[in-house]
DNA sequence: CGAATGACAGATATTGAAATCTGTCAGCTG
DNA sequence: CAGCTGACAGATTTCAATATCTGTCATTCG
């Protein structure tokens, strides 16, 4: 049997998505082509998403949370924080500029995604903010770094390397001096956190 | 006798472009409709200006110009170099807010010409960059910042104060946490600049 | 004679009619 | 009867005809 006589999921519509986001791109992809590609009618579609900005959500969520999983394993890390801090900004800039040099269409296809679904976007930095206070509390803890307020420094930090990871700046990553404005950004916070 | 008869300068088409795109927006901002708004042909605007997007470069640089013009004082001011560089970036932060906040219409008009002319923008920023980096050179003299090569701090302050002037941000500095994400940023970065 | 004009060709934008899409739902099908 | 279908109304998009604009230049005007 292939895949079209499958039951149709949720998890199945929202792949057939991507791959139709990757085809069609945002401006062209549309809920029949979705249908289509499943062999099934669009009717279909509808009865596991409500609207085709939800089914664009959840796709855009999956996106985002796949990304946050990249870092989590370094906020969990446990070597010493100020490493852990510079190696998860580094992952962090790396992953952006690889996604948005590797497949540009793509990568133009989730920006448009992420500018329609502020809130997944919202919840997606929340995510990533927590695991940089994560590593700046334990800094603190060890008395590598001194913040009164774990949680705003690391809004702080986040917002401060905004350059090297907000996909407005995608354009400038490619740029010859990109690693060293990212080193200079960093190394400047890094001295501002420690006590 | 009218402003209609005075002679036709550079000058003046620029103001009249001026008007033009605060009334019709960049869309529909045409040489024709500035031609008319002085009351001659839109060959005559042609004599001073090469093409359309030559004009529209020009009201641009005029635009940013004026921008760098308000900060350039507090720049060359001679108090002690920290709080300069607070009062900076402050002023900065203020000046872009109150314009994207008190004419959005007109903002998002500047928005439009600036993505259009990444040449003066840069300019624009390389302007604003060496202002930084005079503040900065003067913390050095004084004892007060530590950094061993001004030019490189100075833009790495300029990048990691983004949020909180380049334009693709305009829509969160209305927002409550504002004004103290902007304090915990600098805070974090004079910290950094302390030897 | 230098500055301004307006007709013109090619490029770009507007418009409205036709095609497609979104979201619903009564009915079909296994 | 749970899940799927496809016809449908209203919203949106496409497309081609039409109108406007850009940039040039031979000519006019003072």
């Amino acid at each position: 049997m292939g895949p079209t006589s499958e039951i149709l999921t949720a998890e199945r519509i929202l792949e057939a998505t991507e791959e139709v986001l990757r085809r069609h791109g945002p401006a062209k992809a549309t809920v029949v082509d979705v249908a289509r590609a499943l062999g099934v009618s669009h009717g279909s579609v509808y009865r596991h998403f409500r609207t085709k900005a939800a089914l664009r959500e959840a796709v855009t969520k999956r996106w985002l949370d796949r990304t946050s999983g990249e870092l989590s394993g370094i906020a969990a890390g446990n070597g010493d924080p100020e490493t852990r801090l510079r190696d998860w900004l580094a992952a962090l800039f790396a992953a952006k500029r690889r996604k948005a040099g590797g497949d540009p269409e793509l990568f133009a296809t989730y920006t448009v995604l992420t500018d329609e679904n502020g809130a997944a976007v919202g919840e997606h930095i929340a995510d990533l903010t927590s695991q940089l206070t994560r590593i700046i509390q334990a800094g603190v803890e060890t008395g590598d770094f001194a913040a009164a307020d774990p949680r705003a420094t690391a809004r702080a930090v986040f917002q401060a390397t905004g350059r090297f990871h907000d996909p407005c700046y995608a354009r400038e990553w490619e740029e010859p001096g990109a690693e060293a404005d990212f080193t200079a950004v960093v190394d400047l916070l890094v001295r501002g956190l420690r006590p």
